[in-house]
DNA sequence: AACTATTTATAAGA
DNA sequence: TTCTTATAAATAGTT
């Protein structure tokens, strides 16, 4: 649908791959959501780019229910990090996974006793909630890090402000002054950031 | 892109409901081929029926596959940054569990299908993905409004120094003066954050 | 970020 | 469902 027929590989040019990504993104995305509209459909679509950012649409009862019912356990879990925390082993999820993925192909003649699948998908979700643990942890890090940088920079301020105070004892009144040093560092008080504090 | 304009509400009558889904479930799962090809992407893709019955893409292999890869890239930039790493305590599984027991319970009681029970794991697997998007999509608008809030901290200092820097010309050399004023804002520097960038 | 020539998807009909 | 066809939409290359 444009001005040539395009081949379905690989683009390999970076630029217009890139290009072509943004357009062919955002229009599944919206043809996701016609049809969950239109037909009364629940969809998920997912999205990762090669440069690893996440993009997603989701519809549906079931889906958003449990999104909002999660949304309010992130926000406490987040209120309440810096309290809560554990250990954690690396690298089992993945293993979970598969074993899950094997026992029902094993069992792939007719049926699986409900009891083991219900401890299967425990397993699963434990995998899960780890994976999702440690993203949610690195991503408080970067917070805190940029927050650190924010104090760092006010501390700063009030070093230079206390300084040219003190220049400006020294000069006695000074006709060049515009600004007294108390009034810029309340300017900018920091934002309260509600899923933080 | 039919006989007429269509507008994007549920379709009332049920069998052109059903004809249009059939068509347009097939468009997206090729749409969405065509995006991971094309672009290199990785995509998921859930499309459950009004009637339940679930259809699926997921480029290359599988949603876990999909899943997994994102995991090990957030677990790489943990060890990078060199953090320890904590767990969110999992109070909530009670809830997931207890829709798998339902839906078990729906579907019979004890002689369970293995295709349902594969259905019912994408379900799950699926809204998690589409929660942890949601979350790292808040994280990332928190992040955002903390680089603002640098930024914003950074103008305060250039002012502040410019302003002292003004003084102190006023003043002639003032041996009060303890630092410079180029010197301070450059000691921290933004640092760049591998997954936002 | 717009534009537009084309290709592609699809609504209605059979 | 499947095929056909007129038309709406998406988009590849361009500016």
């Amino acid at each position: 649908m444009g001005r040539k027929k395009l081949e379905i590989k690989r683009i390999e040019n970076k630029s217009s791959r890139q290009v072509t990504f943004s357009k062919r993104r955002n229009g599944l995305i919206e043809k996701a959501r016609q049809l969950s509209v239109l037909c009364d459909a629940s969809v998920a679509l997912l999205v990762v780019s090669a440069s690893g950012k996440l993009y997603s649409f989701a519809s549906g009862d079931n889906l958003v229910k449990i999104l909002d019912r999660y949304g309010k356990q992130c926000e406490d879990d987040l209120k309440a990090l810096d309290l809560q925390s554990k250990a954690l082993s690396y690298g089992s999820h993945h293993e979970l996974l598969e074993l899950v993925e094997s026992k029902l192909v094993e069992s792939n003649v007719k049926n699986v006793s409900v009891d083991t699948l219900i401890q299967l998908e425990e397993h699963l979700e434990t995998a899960l909630s780890v994976t999702r643990a440690k993203k949610t942890e690195l991503m408080l890090k970067l917070v805190e890090s940029l927050k650190e940088q924010e104090k760092v920079l006010k501390e700063e301020n009030l070093v230079l402000a206390s300084q040219m105070e003190k220049n400006l004892v020294g000069a006695e009144a000074d006709e060049n002054m515009e600004i007294s040093p108390g009034q810029i560092s309340d300017i900018n008080l920091p934002v309260t950031l509600p899923l933080l504090n």
